[in-house]
RNA sequence: GCCGGGAUAGGGUAGUGGUUAUCCUGAGAGACUGUGGAUCUCUCGAGCUGGGUUCGAAUCCCGGUCCCGGCCCCA
């Protein structure tokens, strides 16, 4: 019996293992031209680090350990959380705003399924200090641009934090993560039993998040000034898994609790609704595909603003590749409050329906007699300064060499025998064609180092 | 954690309780020490694992492992 892979976890192939990588080039070029800065942290982290961001019930889905020194540690499930803890640390004062990004490996226990393994990557940009509507549709503009340059189209959908935050804060706290969880689940019809149930029919909620589309932003505005008529109470924080957040983040409006009956507008402004529309204008400018749904919550705590995530046809079940938003963290990780909007890309759902133009090109081989083998192999050293180039180390003859070299379905074999070494030209032979040339060593190098450098 | 379907050479597969477990592909050698993916010959290589039923199990039954699809969850 040979030793398995653990479970969840893939090896990659060099055809796979090439698609990846090129695949990755291509997205960091991206980033690289918008001026993002790639960062990596470590494998692992101490477990505080999620369960401060998640809650401690993220603890049954990480791959967690003590250490030969008691330390609770986790190999990381996400990098979001480290790439802060790494600007709290040591970033917070270089110039804002600060632009990163990360390509990592991530690790949950859970069941796999198609486009879930327990092994992982991720890549995703962060924006740090920002102008908030500027930032959001950076960060948006950003990925739909990264996807297009693999040629991935997805459908991009934007929500809204602040309304439905204002909405919750009339229901009673013990209701929010139920009615919060419900929403994300789209679980319409029990939102709507439940919301009966608890008496808070008519807060405009089951309006709002029915909203979609080229309306749903002006929709929006009218709901919120039919709002502005009641009273509106201090807005709410909702945790994750039902859990007592320990670290409530401060809500921009929390100084204006008590006050009552305001007109629309005012409520409007107080809610960030005017930056949303902010946002959304800019999308336009970029030119960017979205649609606004207010139903995209990402039940999370620390989202504090606009909020998206991309989903991708022809992936079954797991068909989000793509989630960000506006967040608030660093205070939560013992730095100064700095707003930061990001996103997170399943870098293997990507993958999975990749079509790349691309192939790897297989690299030029030295055909040489045996009786020229140290020849052959300095002048080997040689060619690989300009070019991917192999050798026969099998002790084959020339002719199996030959054969092998068509094999590996070299476009180009280089010759070399005594014929050559004396004459001082080595032979090319275009193996597509068949045709065969005599050229000096340097005048190879430079013809194959052409065909070579547009792979 | 739950439901369903699977697992036979490196890859893809056939077989139905009973001889030496099929075929394709692959890999290595040779025919062939200066010219190709062909051909021929030879070689390598397999029933996930542990139990049970049976005279006999790759085949039937049970447990486990892993894979695939879905549920739960999804930072």
């Amino acid at each position: 019996m040979t030793i398995q892979r653990p479970r969840g976890t893939r090896d990659f192939l060099p055809e796979d293992a090439w698609t990846r990588s090129t695949a990755r080039k291509i997205m960091q070029g991206v980033l690289e031209r918008w001026g993002y800065q790639e960062v990596s942290t470590p494998t692992f982290e101490h477990l505080e680090l999620f369960t401060l961001k998640s809650g401690p019930s993220v603890i049954e889905e990480i791959y967690s350990f003590k250490d030969k020194g008691g330390r609770d540690l986790a190999l990381r499930p996400e990098l979001t959380a480290p790439v802060m803890r790494m600007y709290v640390n040591e970033l917070q004062n270089v110039a804002k705003p600060l632009r990163l990004y990360y390509f990592g490996n991530c690790f949950r226990y859970e069941r796999p399924q198609r486009g879930r393994f327990r092994e992982f990557w991720q890549l995703g940009a962060e924006i740090i200090g920002g102008n908030k509507p500027d930032s959001e549709a950076e960060a948006i503009a950003l990925v739909d641009q990264v996807l297009r340059n693999i040629n991935i189209s997805g459908e991009i959908h934007v929500g809204y934090l602040g309304i439905i935050r204002t909405i919750l804060a009339r229901i009673a706290p013990e209701h929010r993560p139920q009615v919060m969880r419900m929403i994300d689940k789209k679980e319409r019809e029990n939102l709507e039993a439940y919301l009966n149930e608890i008496g808070a029919d008519g807060l405009g909620l089951r309006e709002l998040i029915n909203l979609k589309g080229k309306d749903a932003l002006d929709k929006a505005f009218s709901i919120v000034e039919d709002l502005g008529a009641a009273e509106a109470p201090a807005p709410c924080v909702v945790s994750p898994g039902g859990a007592e957040p320990s670290h409530v983040t401060a809500s921009p409006s929390s100084s204006e609790r008590g006050r009552t009956a305001r007109a629309g507008r005012e409520v409007a402004a107080e809610l960030g609704l005017d930056e949303f529309r902010q946002t959304i204008e800019l999308l336009d400018s970029y030119g960017v595909n979205y649609t606004v749904d207010f139903e995209i919550v990402r039940g999370l705590e620390y989202y504090s603003g606009t909020v998206f995530e991309i989903y991708a046809h022809g992936l079954g079940a797991q068909r989000q590749i793509c989630g960000g938003g506006t967040y608030e963290l660093c205070r939560l990780f013992g730095g100064a409050e700095t707003s930061s909007t990001g996103f997170g890309l399943g870098f293997d759902r990507i993958m999975e329906v990749i079509q790349l133009d691309a192939k790897r090109k297989a690299p030029a081989v030295l055909v040489y007699t045996p009786d020229v083998k140290k020849a052959a192999v300095r002048i080997a050293k040689d060619l690989r300064e300009r070019i991917p180039l192999v050798i026969d180390v099998m002790g084959r003859g020339f002719g199996a060499q030959m054969k092998n070299a068509a094999n590996l379905r070299a476009e180009y074999v280089i010759l070399v025998g005594k014929n050559e070494l004396d004459s001082g030209n080595l032979t090319l032979r275009d193996m597509k064609s068949g045709t065969q040339e005599s050229l000096p060593l340097e005048e190879i190098a430079k013809r194959l180092a052409e065909k070579y450098s547009c792979a």
